[in-house]
DNA sequence: AATACATATTGACAGCCATCTATTTGTGTT
DNA sequence: AACACAAATAGATGGCTGTCAATATGTATT
């Protein structure tokens, strides 16, 4: 996963209603009118949520019935979890410690 | 670390450019000079983006002459990364697997 | 067929954001 | 004091975004 890729998603994820779109889904596939119960939102908005979640393939959905499902991507949201664990700040602090910059 | 302050930092971290600026940051702190050498963006602009970063308590900064240098905020950044590790696609599918949703 | 329900689409709008140029502030050097 | 350099600030602008009301689409039920 690119730099890009996982910005994209850090977007997605910029709204706490989405972030808390993907908490619930870590309990397992929802559909769309269960979802609507734990926010503010109306049904629109909350489909346009789910909409910008699926652009950049954190969700997959599945159509039953009358009913919209929606599940949470594992290799999308396994890959971005790698990206961000490998954001550590303390990974080369010592060897570059008494490096210094001074731009001249 | 709440949803909302997750959201926030996904905030800061949906640019491109600022991602990278806290990937580069994993090698120990910069000046805004040497990041600034790093992207095709203008100085404003990069000093902007810093500043985004260090209102969500991403990073911290230190004077010495005339230069800046920012480092990562382990405490942020460690609390972030435990965050997203929260999200698992896996975690409680199978107790889920039967339950239907009919939303009536 | 008619109705009810779940979801998606459309169109609109206020607010935010990344970027730039120009300028200012602060620090060191000559 | 004058200059050079690093960084911050101000102000402007085009584009994007979260939200809604209204409507459309598709599916089941009566």
């Amino acid at each position: 996963m690119t730099a890009n890729d996982a910005a994209l998603i850090c977007r997605a994820l910029s709204d706490a209603n989405r972030l808390q779109i993907v908490q619930l889904l870590t309990e397992g596939e929802q559909c769309t009118c269960h979802l609507l119960e734990h926010f503010q939102v109306t049904q629109p908005t909350l489909t346009h949520h789910m909409r910008v979640l699926s652009e950049c393939d954190l969700l997959q959905s599945r159509k039953e019935g009358k009913w919209t499902f929606y599940a949470l991507n594992c290799v999308t949201l396994t890959a971005f979890r790698k990206f961000i664990a490998g954001l550590d700040c303390g990974r080369n602090a010592r060897e570059n410690k008494d490096k210094k910059c001074r731009c001249d």
